[in-house]
RNA sequence: GCGCCCGUAGCUCAGCUGGAUAGAGCAUUGGUUUCCGGUGCCAAGGGCCACAGGUUCGAAUCCUGUCGGGCGUACCA
């Protein structure tokens, strides 16, 4: 809708056009302050601009008004645009707010250890980057997902070392001395059950093999975060194992070399990283020749960029901002434009339950485990929540909060809408299909409105997906479905002369509701 | 110390590419006409937009500094 009103203002106006939504939706649908920037080159009073600009534009006939108010120029939309743009959208439901845009994108995102089941925290990421995966794709981009999988190094070695310890003290009974550093919750020890019964008990009487116990438990493990992301609805289209990297290491160290990226220090390999913005240089190699983990996420990067994406998009937990500018570094030697990687950082999230920290489980290790609050409240809310917010700001919510039926949480307060125009039908009796014709010129101002924010919805994703703010689509579902609420309850719609106009409204309402619910990973209720 | 993020209503948060009277939900208080679902609707109270300067026609928004909170500051991933 926008984009149509751009074009139009830019067969008058020889000028950037700024087009916003005016602070009050009386003064029209559209707004412009053009008039004040245009003052400015032609050195002329800006009420006198906007006044003639006005004066131009009310001979469109997509305008049914154009108003110059002090120096602000505002444009309402006529009816007959309304109701056809609404019979469209109607008729070609899956095309409503779909976009052409034709860049690819990966992103990357989750990525988590394969050590542990997931945590609060990564279901974070991971409904953000899910869910800017789908709008974005339905606004036209060309997206991938891909999980980038921690399967070599220390981590998973005391995984396996853990396995191995949990298995000889509570399977074989054995006495065990911890070291400082191992994973405890109770899932080790369920690992440790599984791994003797599987592996053999054999398998737990040297330390040497351990190693094949990491490799056993990763893998479980990896199933594990696997179906704790399924049960979200959340899937990757790629999966890359950072073990799997290393055997280009010499390849790709040679090409760092070559950039003259890389200096010997101390018997240890340092990346150049200050000559691109970093802090301090790095060291990708240790003294006994072993790559450190930054050269897996510089060979990583740069079969990324091998791989000929437009654009490449990491989101990262806010802990990692410090590796932003290394790995950016490591871009820059290869000759790729930094800036095409782009980082997105998901905060902290803290959870309550009536008011009170949430209680860590035990049995994970001190850790809130994302399918412990998934069976609580339910993959919508966990979606929902995490999605009025934006990613970078740190989160805290109550998980009593989002039990409640009634209109404290807003999943309900939007599928009510939604479900309430089903309602209507079958009350009715009719068919939203056998409507579409209907028109809806005749309507009252108010339901104008109504179907103006329904049909807002296309640019409320487009903008959402560029600006990297999603908090913007559960904002606008929210305000769209209390539009819905109030209209409904100052208007009669059974059994008025406007029924079928007005159950058309409400079929537009409610096609908006679901695409915008659709695209949040939620399916919307037609009856509660 | 340095770097990144944050500081807006009692609470949780929007608004930040500068623009018209700073918003929403929750919580609180009051109301809701025998009405298509009261899981709804209406209304009220509540704000030195952390603080101090600066930039300009105009600043919650941009810049600088201060204070407060979080995270990071590994040859761990």
């Amino acid at each position: 809708m926008k984009h149509r009103v751009y074009e139009v203002l830019q067969k008058h106006i020889d000028h950037p056009i700024v087009l916003e939504k005016p602070k009050d939706r009386n003064f029209g649908h559209y707004a412009t302050p053009i008039a004040f920037s245009m003052a400015k080159v032609l050195r002329r009073n800006p009420m006198q601009i906007a006044e003639e600009l006005a004066e131009k534009l009310a001979e469109e006939e997509m305008f049914e008004k154009v108003e110059a108010l002090k120096g602000y120029v505002n444009i309402k939309l006529s009816r007959k645009f309304l109701d056809d743009y609404a019979t469209w959208a109607l008729k070609n439901e899956s095309a409503f707010g779909k976009g052409e845009n034709g860049t690819s994108i990966l992103l990357e995102f989750v990525s988590a250890n394969p050590t542990g089941p997931l945590h609060i925290g990564h279901a974070r990421g991971a409904v953000w980057g899910d869910v800017l995966a789908r709008i974005g794709s339905h606004v036209g981009y060309k997206i991938e997902r891909e999980y980038y999988v921690n399967d070599a190094g220390n981590q998973i070695y005391l995984l396996g070392l853990s396995v191995y310890l949990a298995g000889r003290e509570s399977v074989l009974g054995l006495d065990v001395e911890w070291p400082e550093e191992y994973y405890r919750g109770e899932y080790i020890v369920d690992l440790a059950r599984r791994a003797v019964e599987a592996l053999g008990r054999e398998k737990f009487m040297d330390e040497s093999f351990i190693p094949e116990i990491s490799e056993w438990a990763k893998d479980r493990m990896l199933e594990l975060i696997n179906q704790n992301l399924a049960e979200v609805g959340i899937f990757f289209d790629h999966y890359v194992s950072e073990k799997s990297l290393y055997d280009r290491w010499d390849e790709i160290f040679t090409k760092l070399a070559e950039a003259g990226a890389v200096y010997e220090k101390d018997g240890k390999w340092w990346l150049k990283s200050t000559e691109h913005g970093d802090e301090k240089d790095r060291v990708v190699v240790r003294e006994d020749g072993r790559p450190t983990y930054l050269a897996g996420d510089i060979i990583y990067h740069y079969q990324k960029f091998e791989r000929g994406y437009d654009h490449y998009i990491n989101i990262w937990g806010a802990d990692h901002h410090g590796y932003i500018a290394r790995v950016k570094a490591a871009i820059a030697f290869f000759g790729h434009d930094p800036q095409k990687l782009e980082i997105i950082l998901s905060q902290m999230v803290s959870l309550l339950k009536g008011g009170e920290p949430y209680k860590m489980s035990k049995r994970a290790g001190n850790f809130i485990l994302m399918q412990d609050i998934v069976k609580e409240i339910g993959p919508d809310a966990l979606r929902f929540v995490f999605l009025t917010k934006k990613s970078d700001t740190h989160l805290e919510f109550d998980v009593e909060d989002l039990k409640k039926e009634d209109n404290s949480n807003p999943i309900y307060y939007i599928n009510y809408a939604h479900a309430r125009v089903f309602s209507l039908y079958e009350k009715a009796g009719k068919r939203p299909e056998d409507l579409f014709g209907v028109s809806m010129e005749g309507l009252d101002g108010e339901a104008f409105d109504l179907l103006f924010a329904a049909l807002l919805l296309p640019e409320v994703l487009e903008d959402a997906f560029k600006s990297r703010q999603l908090q913007k689509v559960t904002d606008y579902l929210k305000y769209l479905a209390g539009m819905y609420h109030k209209f409904y309850y100052d208007h009669r719609i059974i059994g008025t002369p406007n029924e079928d106009a007005l159950l058309k409204l409400s079929s537009m309402v409610a096609l908006s509701l679901r695409t915008g619910l659709k695209m949040l990973g939620i399916t919307a209720l037609t009856k509660m």
